[in-house]
DNA sequence: TTTTACATACGTACATGAATGTATGTAAAA
DNA sequence: TTTTACATACATTCATGTACGTATGTAAAA
């Protein structure tokens, strides 16, 4: 069965990144082979190779599905961080942790990352984005930081720089203890419990917790 | 050229495990065939077959390599921390990550298991390990923070089993930021600045660090 | 002490299958 | 009529597993 209009030929680009998606997670990439993608997508290789040029241009194109979801929350985040920083910081790590493990779409694409491929050969320009979105969101935490301490909110002795790649240490390592061992915690319901110890060494008590404290 | 002692088959074996972790690393685990290995080996295929089963029964015995350091290291912990449990766990830490950083096979095998794998198929057996690892871990790591509790080095409203799963999380996800950025930070030499935040948010002051604070 | 009977520790060769890329065919859309 | 959006068919390249060969070690029998 081909599809032949513009809308339709996009329809079935869309059902292969989908199926890409679920395969990737269920199989990893690399034991995914397109034949696979393309029979559970209800075409042939053909169609893979008419939108994608291999399997890491798929790949690729897959992992560009959330980026606008993810630079939407950045967005707001520096919008909304001149009122109160360290509150805000705290609510957008909960609300990144919270929608990680609900969002159907982003478990599996961050458990791809995470779980099921090898940063490596082809895969090297998915890896040199990683490393590159690492660093900006980085940026992003280090002035979020600088401007905490300008409002006091920040605790003595706390280099912005450094406590930036902890916190990011600390939001990965969560999602990855999250993915090896799901049973042992609830994402959804113990994100503010799992990131508070943090967040109560570097803020002063009271900035960040919406509880009074 | 073949081997004939019983020394000598151990060589080999011994030789075929370090090439193994090396190309793995460099190439990744599933793009590695084992000709690959067994070239850079000095031997043929034949060797590996002899000595191992299969692809993953060679992964596996390569990353039993480092379960004898760790086991120690976490064995020294437990003893150790009847003394003094918050500053125990915070040179353990210290150490642990320094270690990551600084013995090249542990920062190989590391590196594997976090950038250069798909915990998938053939690689359950260890996917179930390392969650296996993640667990006891974790159990050694809240009985010390009940003991902790016990102490009066707590912080209080800090939950036990949720701190020690943020520590988890805490430390992998540094390993990994620093897998990914090596230029972002020295591992060896900021460990204690990027664990601090975690640490003084959970341990009373003074309880964990060396210096008086 | 020599010989015998195996076991070790590989090397070699082949059979098989799986995955990729590409070239070509084709029907409908524009 | 040309281009689009695929399907089909083919060539080729690995990687694996296994069967088999073979030289050496080794322990016990003779």
């Amino acid at each position: 069965m081909v599809r032949r209009t513009r809308e339709e030929a996009e329809q079935t680009r869309l059902q292969l990144l989908e199926t890409a998606q679920v395969l990737f997670w269920e199989k990893g990439v690399s034991r995914t082979s397109l034949a696979d993608i393309a029979q559970a997508a209800g075409v042939t290789r053909g169609a893979i190779y008419w939108h994608f040029a291999n399997k890491a241009d798929l790949f690729n194109a897959m992992c560009d599905l959330v980026q606008p979801e993810i630079d939407e929350m950045h967005r707001r985040l520096c919008e909304e961080a001149r009122a109160a920083p360290a509150q805000t910081l705290w609510r957008h790590c909960c609300e990144m942790l919270y929608a990680i493990c609900t969002i159907p779409k982003l478990t599996r694409i961050v458990g791809i990352l995470h779980l099921r491929c090898e940063y490596v050969g082809e895969m090297e320009l998915a890896h040199l984005a990683n490393a590159e979105w690492l660093r900006e969101n980085h940026q992003r935490f280090q002035r979020l930081f600088e401007y905490a301490a300008d409002c006091g909110e920040l605790m003595p002795g706390i280099d912005p720089y450094m406590a930036a790649l902890s916190l990011q240490g600390q939001l990965r390592g969560l999602v990855e203890v999250w993915l090896l061992r799901p049973e042992a915690l609830d994402l959804a319901r113990d994100a503010e419990r799992l990131l508070s110890p943090y967040f109560s060494g570097v803020f002063r008590p009271g900035s960040w917790h919406g509880t009074t404290d």
